[in-house]
DNA sequence: GGTTCAAGGATTGTATCCAATCCTGAGTAG
DNA sequence: CTACTCAGGATTGGATACAATCCTTGAACC
C-alpha cells in the first residue's frame, strides 16, 4: 500500500490550498476566513487548519493567535534572501549532481526543457510552471540529497505566489527559454562551473523581474 | 508566528514535546498514542495533534496515516546530510555576519562561551544545550537573515534526538569548549575564513562521534 | 468633532463525540 | 506446524459543539 493510496481531508484541502496560491487566486495578505473556507472545500475546520499549519510551517502563510491566517506578503528584502540562499544550496546540488548524472537524467532534462519551450510558445502558463519546476528539480534531485531537495522546494514555494505574473509576460518566457538552452549546454558538457554560473544569471534576471512585481 | 504573549495550548504542547525530544525522554522510532500524551500533557487530542503537525513539518517526526506518529529516526546518509547542508548555509551565515558584527555582538558571544564553559565543567547537559545553540545563533542571526536563520535551526533540530548523549561525555564537552575558543579567537579577529573553518572542523568532530551513537 | 467604552456578533481555540482504519489474536483449514 | 480469516479492541481521522478572544459599531461623555 503506497502513501498516495490514502486520501485525507487534510491533504486534499493542503493540495487545493496550495494550487489557490500558485495561481494567485489567494492574494498576498487577504485573511483566510476558516469557516467560508472549510465549506468551500466541504470539510470541517480541523482537516482545514490542519494544511493551515502546514502551509505556516513552510512560511506560505503566516498565523497570529485569536485573529487568523493570513497569506504570506513577501518583503523585497525577503525575496531577495530568498533567492540569495536558493544561489547558495542549488549550487551545492549542482556541484554534487553534475558527476552523478547519467544519460538517461540528461535525455530527461532536455525532454523537459523542450516542454517548457512549447508550453512557453503556446502560452500555457500554468503547463510552463510546472514544467519548469520539473526540470529544475530533476537536476536538484539527482544530488541524491532529499533533504536539500526539500529545503530548495520550500524556497520555490516561498515565491509561488508571484510565479504565475512572472511567467505571463511573453518577454519573460522567451528569455528563460534562452537561458534553459545554456544551462542545458552545460549539463551536457557535464560543467559543473559552468552550469552554476549559469544557473546564478537565471535567477538573477528573474529577482530582478521580481523587485518590480512586489513593489 | 505567535506572539509570545498568547500562550496557546498548541504552543504548550509543542515546547513540551520539543523538551522531550531534546533530553532524550522521547527516543527515536518511539511511537506517539494521541491519547496518552493528550493526557500527560492536560489537554485534548485537537492541540496535541496541532503540535505533532508543526514537528512533522519540521522533519522531527514521521507520520502515518491511520497509523499514527513517531520520532524521527536518523539514517546516518541523513545525518551526514544535516550537517553537509549545515556547512553550506552556516558558512554563507559567517561570511554574512562577519563585517556586521558590533562589539556588543563580540561581548554578547563572549559571555555565552563562558557560559558553556561553566556548564560543561558543571556538567550540566541541559543548560550547555542550551548556552551552545545561543551561541551558534548568536553568530548566525547577525547575519540579518531570518529565512536563513530559520532553516539552520530546523537543520540543528533534526539532531537534537541526539544532542543529550553527545554532550553526556565529558569528553566531547572539553573538545568543544577548546573548539569555541579557536572560534572565538576567529570572530575577534574578524577573519570570516577563518572562522568558517575552525567552524567546519567543529562539526566534523560532532558528526564523527554523532555516526558512531547513530549505529 | 473626537475619544472612550461597552455590548454584540464574528472568528478562532479547544473539548467532546462519532466514523474510519489498523492491529492483534484466536480459531480454522490445509 | 503454518498460513489465512475474521471479529473485537485500540487508535487515528474528522465533525460538531462550546469557550475564549477579537473586532466592529454606536452611544455617551468631554
Amino acid at each position: 500500500m503506497s502513501h498516495a493510496t490514502h486520501i485525507t481531508a487534510g491533504s486534499v484541502v493542503l493540495a487545493e490550498l496550495r494550487r489557490a496560491i500558485a495561481t494567485g487566486e489567494l492574494t498576498p495578505g487577504q485573511q483566510l476566513v476558516q469557516e467560508s473556507l472549510a465549506e468551500r472545500f466541504g470539510v470541517s475546520r480541523v482537516p482545514l487548519r490542519e494544511a493551515l499549519q502546514v502551509l505556516e510551517a513552510e512560511g506560505q502563510v503566516v498565523h497570529q493567535v485569536h485573529r487568523g491566517y493570513f497569506i504570506t506578503e513577501l518583503s523585497l528584502p525577503d525575496l531577495i534572501e530568498v533567492y540569495r540562499l536558493r544561489a547558495v544550496l542549488e549550487a551545492e546540488a549542482a556541484r554534487v549532481a553534475v558527476p552523478l548524472l547519467t544519460d538517461d537524467d540528461v535525455e530527461a532534462l532536455a525532454e523537459l526543457a523542450a516542454r517548457i519551450e512549447d508550453a512557453s510558445e503556446a502560452g500555457e502558463v500554468g503547463a510552463m510552471i510546472e514544467a519548469n519546476r520539473a526540470f529544475h528539480f530533476t537536476l536538484i534531485d539527482a544530488a541524491a540529497m532529499p533533504r536539500l531537495s526539500r529545503l530548495v522546494a520550500s524556497l520555490w514555494d516561498a515565491t509561488d505566489v508571484y510565479r504565475s505574473v512572472y511567467y505571463g509576460s511573453a518577454t519573460n518566457r522567451e528569455r528563460v527559454d534562452h537561458e534553459h538552452a545554456s544551462i542545458m549546454a552545460a549539463i551536457r558538457n557535464r560543467n559543473a562551473t559552468t552550469l552554476i554560473g549559469e544557473l546564478d544569471a537565471h535567477r538573477e534576471h528573474a529577482v530582478a523581474e521580481l523587485s518590480a512585481i512586489v513593489r
